[in-house]
RNA sequence: CGGGGCGUGGCUCAGCCUGGUAGAGCGCUCGGUUCGGGACCGAGAGGUCGGAGGUUCGAAUCCUCUCGCCCCGACCA
C-alpha cells in the first residue's frame, strides 16, 4: 500500500479534547476520528487493527465450537418488556420512536392532548442482546439434543453514556463481541464457562499484550461468579490485586482482606461513654491524637480507634433499611462488600444531613453504640477486639473501651475491608497482594436462569419434561481493546503496535524518492515482501525530509521500518529498525525477506514469553 | 445530574478585560532551493469568530438565552 495514496492526516498537536494516551495517539495518527461525544469513525489504520483483533476473536472461538451470527441493532422494545429491563436499564438504554409512534403521538397531541413522549418510544440501541438471542434460542431450540449452544456476534453496541471519555476506552458507540451460551444444566454450564475463560485467555495472549483473568464482583444478580480479563496498564480504571505466592487475582471491589487483629494488650474493660473529649477535631488521625488520658498521654494508637459508616441500603423486591459498618480507624471500607452482605440492590451512604439528624451528632462523632433499627456490621479485624474507641454520637465525644460484640448486640462480622497492596494473601496464606491497574476488556458471567426464565427459553429433556435453559454470557470490548493495547504499548515518540494487531507490519519508507535507484530498490522490496505475505505501508511521499517520515513513522508505530535511500544504497544497504527497541540491522536488499521473516519470529517469541499467566 | 473550563480556517492557539478593517504557527496548493530525526525562501487558497436574540453608529469582544465539547465528582457494568 502506498502512503501517499492512504487516507490519513497525521497531526503535530494533540489535539485538544484527546485526553487519555491512547485517544491522543490514534487522533494524532489519523486513526479515528470524532463525529460526536463518545462516537468515533474508525478511519483505515484503526480498521485494519479492529479487523485483525477481531479475526483473532474468531478464530479461537471457532475451536470451542461457538457459531457466529448477527442481531439487529435497532431493538423492540418488546423484548425488553418482557425481560423488564425496558423499566431497569435506565437512559443509558437509547430510545425512540419510529413513524408510526411518532404519528400516534401527533395525533394525539393535534387532539390538544399532552401525552408523555417517553411513553411513545417502542425502539431501542441494542446495548446488549440478551432478550435478542433468547428469543432467538427459544423459537428455535426445544430439545436437550440440540444443547450446548454457544452463539456470539461481533457487532456495533451503543450505550448513552453519562460521561463518555477516554475516547475508544469509554464512548457511546463501540464494538463489542458478546456471546451467550445454553445449557441442560448448571454443571455444563460451568464448564463451558471455563472453556470460554481459556478461550479468553488465548485471545488475550496472541494479542500480545500483558493481561490478567481477574475474580470480579457479580453484583447482586444470582450471585454467580464472574471473571473480568484486564490488560493492565497504568491509565487504567480499575485497581486489581494480584497474589505473588499463588494465582489469586482479583478486582478491588472484591477482593478478600485478611484480618488485621488490633492487636491490643489491655485487659479489657467496660464501656466508657464520653470518654475522650477532642472539640472541633474531625479527622481520624488528628482525633486519636487528641484522645488524651492518664493512660494514654500521647493519644490512641489509630489501630485502637474504629471508624462508623451509616448506609441506606434500598432492595429489589422494595423496602429500605439502614445499615451500619464498623471498621479498624486506619482501614478502609469497600462498600461492594457492605452491599453484596446485605444483598441489596443498592448502596449509599446515608446523606450527611440526614445522618446528622439520625444520630443527633456532627460528623466525625457518628458511632454505632446504641443506634436503633441499624443492621450493625463489623469488620472482621475486630472480632475479638476489646477497649476501641468510638464516636459517641455526641458532638466533640467519643467513647473508650467498646467490644463490639458485647456493646453491639446482634452485630455481624464480615470482610467489609477494602483490600491493600501488601495484605497476606487468605487463600495461599504465604503470598502478598501486589497491586495492579487494569483496563476491562472481557467478561465471562454466568446468567444462570435470569432470562430463560423470564422470557421462557426451555428445552424437553430426556424424560419429556420442560426446563429452562441455564445460560452464560461473554463479552469482549473489540475497539476497548485496541486502545488498551496502546495504553500499555507506547512511548515518548508513538504507538508500539503488537505484532498481531499492527495496521501493517512494515513500514517501508522511501527517504528519496525522486531518486530512480531509490524508487526501484524501494518498489522491488515492498514486492518482496508482500509476496512473502507481510504488510508494507511503503511511504513513497515526495518532497518530504527523511525527518519528517521518521517522525511520522514513529507515530504510526509498525513494528518493523525499512528504510531505503540514497545514503545506504551507495553501500549497498537498506536499514531494518525495530520500533520497539531501535535496533538497526544494515542488509542487502536481497535478503530484506529473510531478515523481515527473522525478526516477525524473534517479535512473534517475546510475545508469547511477556503475555499474561 | 452537581461543580469547573472551553467553543476563532483542517490542527494548536492569540485577539475579548478596555467594542472600531479577523491574526500567528502547523497543515494544504504552486514555484524554487534543500534532503538520514518534523528544512528554507517566495506566492496563494481557506474563517457568516458554535447558534439565536439584545445593547450600540459599529460586536469575535458587552448582555441574555441556547447548543456543543472537555475536566472533576456522582452514577453504571
Amino acid at each position: 500500500m502506498k502512503q501517499s495514496k492512504l487516507l490519513i492526516q497525521t497531526l503535530r498537536e494533540t489535539p485538544r479534547d484527546a485526553d487519555v494516551v491512547s485517544q491522543q495517539l490514534m487522533m494524532r495518527a489519523g486513526m479515528i476520528q470524532k463525529a460526536a461525544a463518545g462516537i468515533y469513525s474508525y478511519l483505515p489504520l484503526a480498521y485494519r487493527s479492529i479487523r485483525k483483533f477481531e479475526e483473532i476473536v474468531r478464530e479461537e472461538l471457532a475451536k470451542d465450537g461457538c457459531q457466529e451470527l448477527l442481531m439487529p441493532a435497532v431493538l423492540p422494545a418488546e423484548l425488553w418488556q418482557e425481560s423488564g429491563r425496558w423499566k431497569f436499564y435506565g437512559d443509558e438504554l437509547l430510545r425512540f420512536c419510529d413513524r408510526k409512534a411518532k404519528a400516534e403521538l401527533a395525533e394525539r397531541r393535534q387532539r390538544g392532548e399532552t401525552p408523555d413522549e417517553r411513553e411513545f418510544y417502542n425502539f431501542c440501541l441494542g446495548p446488549t442482546h440478551e432478550e435478542v438471542i433468547t428469543d432467538i434460542v427459544r423459537k428455535n431450540v426445544r430439545s436437550y439434543k440440540q444443547l450446548p449452544m454457544n452463539l456470539f456476534q461481533i457487532q456495533t453496541k451503543f450505550r448513552d453514556e453519562r460521561r463518555p471519555r477516554f475516547g475508544l476506552m469509554r464512548g457511546r458507540e463501540f464494538t463489542m463481541k458478546d456471546g451467550y451460551s445454553f445449557h441442560v444444566d448448571d454443571a455444563d454450564a460451568d464448564r463451558e464457562y471455563w472453556a470460554m475463560f481459556n478461550a479468553y485467555k488465548r485471545i488475550f495472549a496472541r494479542l500480545g499484550v500483558k493481561f490478567r483473568p481477574v475474580e470480579a464482583d457479580s453484583g447482586a444478580i444470582g450471585g454467580s461468579f464472574t471473571h473480568e480479563f484486564h490488560v493492565l496498564a497504568g491509565s487504567g480504571e480499575d485497581a486489581i490485586l494480584s497474589c505473588d505466592g499463588c494465582e489469586y487475582t482479583s478486582n478491588i471491589e472484591k477482593t478478600e482482606a485478611p484480618a488485621l487483629p488490633a492487636g491490643v494488650n489491655e485487659a479489657p474493660m467496660e464501656l466508657r461513654k464520653d470518654h475522650f473529649r477532642t472539640p472541633g477535631v474531625v479527622g481520624q488521625v488528628e482525633q486519636a491524637a487528641g484522645m488524651i488520658d492518664a493512660d494514654h498521654p500521647q493519644g490512641m494508637p489509630l489501630t485502637q480507634t474504629s471508624k462508623f459508616f451509616l448506609y441506606r441500603a434500598t432492595f429489589a423486591e422494595g423496602g429500605t433499611k439502614l445499615v451500619g459498618a464498623v471498621l479498624r480507624g486506619d482501614h478502609e471500607v469497600n462498600p461492594v462488600k457492605v452491599k453484596n452482605f446485605t444483598g441489596a440492590a443498592e448502596l449509599e451512604l446515608m446523606p450527611l444531613e440526614e445522618a446528622e439528624a439520625f444520630t443527633g451528632t456532627k460528623t466525625g462523632f457518628m458511632g454505632p453504640v446504641g443506634l436503633k433499627d441499624v443492621q450493625m456490621l463489623v469488620d472482621r479485624s475486630l472480632e475479638g477486639a476489646v477497649n476501641l474507641t468510638c464516636g459517641a454520637n455526641r458532638t466533640d465525644y467519643h467513647h473508650f473501651g467498646l467490644d463490639p460484640k458485647r456493646d453491639l448486640p446482634g452485630c455481624t462480622f464480615a470482610d467489609l475491608r477494602m483490600a491493600q497492596e501488601g495484605d497476606v494473601c487468605p487463600r495461599c496464606g504465604k503470598g502478598h497482594y501486589q497491586a495492579f491497574r487494569g483496563i476491562e476488556v472481557g467478561q465471562v458471567f454466568k446468567l444462570g436462569l435470569k432470562y430463560s426464565k423470564s422470557m421462557g427459553c426451555t428445552f424437553l429433556d430426556e424424560q419429556g419434561r420442560e426446563n429452562p435453559m441455564v445460560m452464560g454470557c461473554y463479552g469482549i470490548g473489540i475497539t476497548r481493546t485496541v486502545a488498551a493495547a496502546i495504553e500499555q504499548n507506547y512511548d515518548a515518540d508513538g504507538i508500539l503496535w503488537p505484532w498481531p494487531i499492527a495496521p501493517y507490519q512494515v513500514h517501508l519508507l522511501s527517504l528519496d524518492p525522486g531518486n530512480a535507484e531509490v524508487a526501484a530498490v524501494a518498489e522491488q522490496v515492498e514486492k518482496d515482501l508482500e509476496a512473502a505475505g507481510f504488510e508494507v505501508l511503503h511511504d513513497d511521499r515526495e518532497g518530504m525530509s527523511p525527518g519528517a517520515k521518521f517522525k511520522d513513522a514513529d507515530l504510526l508505530g509498525f513494528p518493523l521500518r525499512l528504510m531505503v535511500g540514497t545514503k545506504g544504497l551507495k553501500e549497498g544497504v537498506v536499514e531494518l529498525r525495530d520500533r520497539r527497541t531501535k535496533a538497526v540491522l544494515k542488509l542487502k536488499p536481497e535478503a530484506v525477506v529473510a531478515e523481515v521473516s527473522a525478526a516477525r519470529d524473534r517479535i512473534m517469541q517475546e510475545l508469547e514469553t511477556a503475555g499474561g499467566r
